[in-house]
This record gives C-alpha cells, structure tokens and sequence, in this order.
RNA sequence: GGUCCGUUCGUCUAGGGGUUAGGACACGUCCCUUUCACGGAUGAAACACGGGUUCGAUUCCCGUACGGACUACCA
C-alpha cells in the first residue's frame, strides 16, 4: 500500500482566480513539498453554462507567475489524464450507475420548475424544503413508482439526474486536520443530486471519483466547502472506497465589517484580489492583478501563507522553500481572516529591498544608463512601496523645482541662509571631483570658515535645489543632478528668493 | 429559518489551568539623520458575555451573544 501524499488544487474556471483560491493552491503546494508528495491541478468544469474563456489559462499563468506549478494536471499532463472533468464526463455516468445498481442511489425525474414550485410553498410556510427519506417518496423517482413507471420514463427519454440515497439516521462524523470530529446527521442532509440531467456529473460526485481515481490523499480546501463534506463522505462509503484527510481552510474575509472577501471589495478598498490583472471578456471590465500593482510574487507568497497559518515562531519573512520547511497543516487556524493591505503593503517593501538592485534597474528604469539608474534605485529603494514608483520618483528628481516649499522658506530664509547659500554657490564652482563625498567634504569646509551653522542652511539648500523641504540624501542627490544642473537650480533659485540684508 | 464552523490588541497572530498575556502591521513619542524615509527604542492597545469544573480559568465544559459558511440539476 503505497503512503505517497497526494493533493489537488481543483479551480473551476468561472472567472479569475481568487487570492483564496491562490492560497489554497499554495498550501496544497507546500504540503506536498514537504512530505515528498505531488501536487495535481485538476479543472472542475462541469458546469457548462458558467465555463468563462481564459479562465484555465488564467489559473496557469498565475500559479506560474507565484511559482508554485502543479507536478501534474491540466497543462502538464500525467498518469490521469485528462484532468479536466469536461473530458472525464463518461466515466462519472458508470460510477453513478454503480450507485444505482448498488441501490444506493436513484433516478428521479423531478423537474427543477416542479422542485422550484415544492420549495416557495415550503418557504411560505416558513420552512425548508429537503429532497430526503421523509419527502422522496411523495416525490417523482425510482423509489417511489413502480419499476413498470419507471422503464417507461426511462425508455421514453424523459430526463432524469441521478440523487444520491441518504440514509434517514445516521451520523456522520469525520476527523478534519484543522477542525478535528466533525459531526453531522444524516436527517439534516439531502439526497443530492449526482448526476445533471445534461449528462455531466455534479461536483460532488466528479469530485470524489476524481480524489479516488487520482489517489489523492489530502484535500485542502476553504471552509465553504464543509458543508459538504460529509455528504462526500457518505459517497465515499457507498463506493467502498476509503476517504481522503480533509482539511478546511478558513476564509479570507473583507477588511471592513463582516463576509467573505470579494471582487466588490477590491474596487472599494483600491486593493486587489487577484493574482493577475483580469479583463472580463463579457463586459470587458478591468480588475486589478497583484502583480500589475507592484506586488512582487515572494511577497504575495509570504503574505498569502500568513493568512491562516504561522510558523509559531517570530519570523515573518520567509522564502518559498522556508514556507516549505516549516509549514505544517496542524498550525492552522480556524477563524477566518481578514485581508490586510497595509499588512500586504508592508511584506512587500521588505521584498523590494531585497531585490537585487541591478534587476530593479534594468527592469524599472531601462531609458537611464544602468549606473546611474542603480545609483537612482539606491537613493529611492527606501522609499517606495512598489517598484514602478521608482520611474515617478526619478522623474520627479530630474524636474527643474516648479515652486519651493512656501513652509520651510518662512522659516529658514534668513541672512545666514542666504550667504551660506551664496558661499556654497561660489565654492561649488571648484569642485573638480563631482561626488557625493568631496561635494560633502568643500560644503563643509565653506561653511565652517564662513561661520555658518550646518543646520541653518541645509534645509534652504535642498528647497532651493529640489523645492521640497524633505527628502533623500542631499549630496548623492547633488552628484545625481550633476554640478551644472545643481549651479542653475542654486542661481534660479536665488534669484526668486527675497532678497535680504544683512 | 435550519445545519455546520468560529470568537486573544483596530488587523494578522503566539500562548495556554497559576504569564507583567508575547510578536508583527498600522498609530503615538523619542533616538539616528541637514530633512524625509529606512533603522533602533519606546508607548497606547486584546482573552465576547454568563454559568459551571477547579485552590485557581483567558485556557477545559455548557449555554448566550455575535460573526461566518452552507442550505441549486453552481462549484
């Protein structure tokens, strides 16, 4: 008997893919990682009135973009090709026959406007409908007409889905890695339907034949997906086979007030809940991607794991093969958690500047010569949450000052100022080494002859050279703007600053 | 409504029968710096409530409240 682990990430390709979803791919990944196991990418198609095209494609270009492919699936191939469930259609109708032959399941012919009427008199009542052992038998199926009825309609070609037959009392109970015993009885569970009447299976059937067929051993999957798992566990005892771990992830829920996190949100809160930018082929709207936000994929990785799980220790950053190394399905959390953007914002300056500084050169700033492009991404990579600010930020550096900083000019502008700006003006002229340190060294030395106070004068210099009252270092700034530039900048600006006596 | 799941600073969380309840983000203050940012230090900030069990409960049990998910021939 083989101990091999393995797990899915199975997406159905209704739109992009969600951050949740991201998550849950990634620590399906990491699980496997860990234990030596594969990680399958399996696509739940079987709805066809809900199929969105690019979405498969979608799904692929993101996990790609995260690094954290699938060993095996859609795209890839392997041993249980196809991983689409479109393409596996036939084999869900054998399964279900075999239920119906083990008479566990059962053919009924219900349409769903006769159900839809059964529900709203139900729910004018105040109650709620359930297609189970108390009501089936009042119902149109296999169970409540006579085996004469039934070869007709089934002869007739009358259309048909196929319920599973749940059992009128009993007690499921399944141990969940993150939950532990959860018990549910079967009283309050429906017979569900397996098989639509369009020919294709439901989820719930696809999806325990395709965890059977694919050996998987874990399924990791959100939390929405808990109410159903017994009922997946009552199809895995009908067929006899032996069910998965299962282990239900907590919900990414809305930064404000209460609920699952959604598309809405990210257009409220300026943030994005997908991986990649995403354009609706329908309504040909845009919604924001992480990555075209400047996320870097470590940072999303990292932000990603920390929602719902932690090391138990105090580190905060960690590689995808750190996740790997410490992650462990049992540190999980139950409670779902709330997307965080500062959180999010935050991860991800820690990653930038770790970026190697030649690549964010190259990759930002490619119109400046990669030396003083580097020596930019320097002066800037403190400052900045995401990389493509880096070409706002030069470009804001190379514009001749437009205004000077009305706060600080009342403040600073005195005599002093002027003649240690009228000194500094003059001595530049001798700088024949144009560099932040020598630079450093003549300013200095001038003001100290002239008697003038560092700080008296500073300030004035750097609004009369950028405009503003604030920002990076001023002497690296100086031999970025080159000594003519600095000469006019000095010289413009004296000549609009008031003039004072002394 | 029913079923199931959950609840530690504003947020992500550590912890766990006896702790000054720890860290991170955000926020305040201070230091560093010519300024800002970075960095460092520091402050404010939490066990939902009520009953048990116990010498002792934030931790275990039960209720309540609140929140969430699910309740389709969607996944």
């Amino acid at each position: 008997m083989s101990s091999k682990i393995r797990v899915r990430f199975a997406p159905s390709p209704t739109g992009p893919l969600h951050i949740g979803g991201v998550r849950t791919a990634l620590y399906n990944y990491l699980l496997a990682r860990k234990l030596g196991g594969t990680f399958l990418l399996r696509i739940e198609d079987t709805d066809q009135t809900r199929f969105v095209p690019g979405a498969e494609d979608y799904i692929l270009e993101s996990l790609a973009w995260l690094g954290i492919m699938p060993d095996e699936g859609v795209g890839i191939g392997g041993p249980h090709a196809p991983y689409r469930q479109s393409e596996r259609k036939d084999l869900y109708k054998a399964y279900a026959d075999e239920l119906i032959s083990t008479g566990k399941a059962y053919y009924a012919f219900d349409s769903a406007e006769e159900l839809d009427a059964i529900r709203a008199v139900y729910e004018s009542k105040g109650t709620a409908f359930q297609y189970n052992a108390l009501t089936r038998v009042k119902l149109k199926n296999s169970l409540s007409m006579s085996p004469g009825a039934i070869e007709e309609a089934l002869a007739s070609g009358q259309p048909y889905v196929i319920r599973l037959k749940v059992p009128a009392k009993a007690e499921i109970r399944f141990q969940d890695s993150i939950r532990d015993w959860v018990h549910v009885h079967t009283s309050s569970m429906d017979d569900k339907v397996l098989m639509k009447s369009d020919g294709m299976p439901t989820y719930h059937l696809a999806n325990v034949v395709d965890d059977h067929i694919m050996e998987i051993t874990h399924v990791i999957r959100g939390e929405e997906w808990l109410p159903s798992a017994p009922l997946h566990i009552l199809l895995y005892q009908a067929f006899g086979w032996q069910a998965p771990q299962f282990a239900h992830l907590p919900l990414l829920l809305k930064p404000e007030g209460n609920g699952k996190l959604s598309k809405r949100d990210a257009d409220l809160g300026g943030f994005p809940v997908f991986p990649l930018e995403w354009t609706d082929p329908q309504s040909g709207v845009v919604s924001k991607g992480f990555k075209q936000e400047g996320y870097l994929p470590e940072a999303t990785l990292n932000f990603l794991a920390f929602l719902g799980w932690n090391p138990g220790t105090e580190q905060e950053l960690f590689s995808l093969d750190e996740l790997v190394n410490a992650f462990s399905l049992e540190r999980i959390n139950k409670a779902g958690a709330k997307f965080d953007v500062n959180k999010a914002k935050w991860f991800n300056e820690q990653y930038v500047k770790q970026h190697p500084v030649s690549e964010l050169a190259s990759a930002y700033l490619p119109e400046i010569e990669s030396g003083k492009a580097e020596a930019f991404v320097q002066l800037f990579l403190d400052r900045i949450t995401f990389p493509q600010e880096l070409g706002q930020k030069v470009a804001e550096f190379s514009a001749f000052p437009k205004e000077y900083d009305s706060a600080v000019l009342a403040n600073k502008w005195n005599s002093e100022a002027q003649k240690g700006l009228l000194a500094i003006q003059t001595c530049i002229e001798h700088i024949q080494d144009w560099h932040a340190e020598s630079i450093k060294h003549v300013i200095h030395g001038t003001l100290e002859t002239e008697g003038i106070k560092m700080g008296k004068v500073m300030q004035m210099l750097r609004v009369a050279l950028s405009g503003n009252g604030a920002g990076p270092d001023l002497m690296i700034s100086m031999e970025l703007w080159g000594k003519q530039q600095v000469a006019e900048r000095l010289s413009v600006a004296l000549a609009q600053f008031p003039k004072l006596s002394e």
